[in-house]
DNA sequence: ACCTGAACACCGTTCAAGT
DNA sequence: ACCTGAACACCGTTCAAGT
């Protein structure tokens, strides 16, 4: 079942750090939601980082399954476009949140090793789909140019997303990805 | 002169924060830096959110007069464009850190009102010279469309320092704004 | 297997007290 | 005007002890 305490510090922990950042989880208040006494989060996760690395693995797992349904999904360019940045869309509009690791990705000195190779690898999933999206569009491209192009995308949406949760305001990520539609970054 | 205690606590503070955000930002450890007591730095800086305050104020100071001075300096627009983005490639330059209203939107939800005030003023700052620039190109654009796309260009721009930062590689900011450069999104 | 209370060294903040 | 030590309620972490 999913309902065991592991999986609910996991949701919980996911929740307060897609709002306040890595620095900000507090593993006695997470406790108290959750239930228990905060020295048996520890039980479950040795130290905060662990906690964290395992946040980060399983956001990189799901973001990986939704890119390869999204693929799977339709051959439409500007659909598979709307898709990816839907996704992005989705957190603002759960109370404001920010992509989990573009949050810890601005926390990044303080982020122990084994939860930075989990943000790394989400980087990686996302800019190695963006390039693929990108290559069928424009065959012709060099494997460097297509990964450029995609790191930049990558970099353009978490800056709107970044943005729009600092105006509190989704509206506002429409428009800027209006704006890079509109200037022809996805290709 | 610049070497009251005042002076130094902020300094200090700012490279703190740059590197590692508001939240673990350290009245403790601050004053061990500029050797006085913690309960100190409380009487420069009643609470760590007027630090803060103090700290995005001048930085939004700074900016608004680097920006009128660049704007001065030349009508070349590839010469506006590099001026602007070497300014946050600088940060990342500064042992790899970020832009310092940047780090502080990701933390937004843990800023006090008067922080979040500074920091939304560095914003406007920033997106009103851009529409300015922007606007020079395309003086037939709507003062709408500009605004949104000196949004957007300001956006991307957070983004590119955000991802760079996380790959602890600036030659990731300067491939990802030449990625923008050859989409067009500059104008 | 899972949880707990108590302890440790940290944190921001307050305040009476010093110079 | 500027600084301090001591106290307060917080924090992550450890560990011996419980069931």
């Amino acid at each position: 079942m999913s309902t065991e305490t592991r999986d609910i510090l996991l949701q919980a922990a996911r929740s307060a750090v897609q709002a306040h950042g890595y620095n900000a989880l507090s593993f006695r208040e997470l406790a108290k939601e959750v239930g228990i006494k905060s020295a048996s989060v520890h039980y479950h996760f040795p130290t905060k980082g662990d906690l964290a690395a395992a946040l980060a693995r399983q956001y990189a797992d799901e973001a990986a399954t939704f890119l390869d349904e999204l693929r799977a999904s339709t051959q439409d360019h500007a659909q598979l476009v709307a898709g990816y940045t839907a996704a992005f869309r989705k957190a603002l509009e759960n109370d404001n949140r920010m992509c989990l690791c573009g949050i810890m990705t601005a926390e990044y000195d303080d982020l122990p090793a084994a939860v930075r190779v989990e943000v790394d690898r989400f980087t990686s999933v996302n800019t190695r789909w963006l390039a693929d999206m990108l290559g069928r569009r424009r065959p012709q491209e060099s494997l460097q140019a297509l990964e450029s192009q995609a790191l930049a995308v990558f970099a353009a949406i978490e800056g709107a997303q970044l943005i729009a949760r600092g105006r509190e305001d989704v509206g506002t990520f429409d428009r800027i990805i209006a704006a890079y539609v509109a200037a022809g970054l996805f290709g």
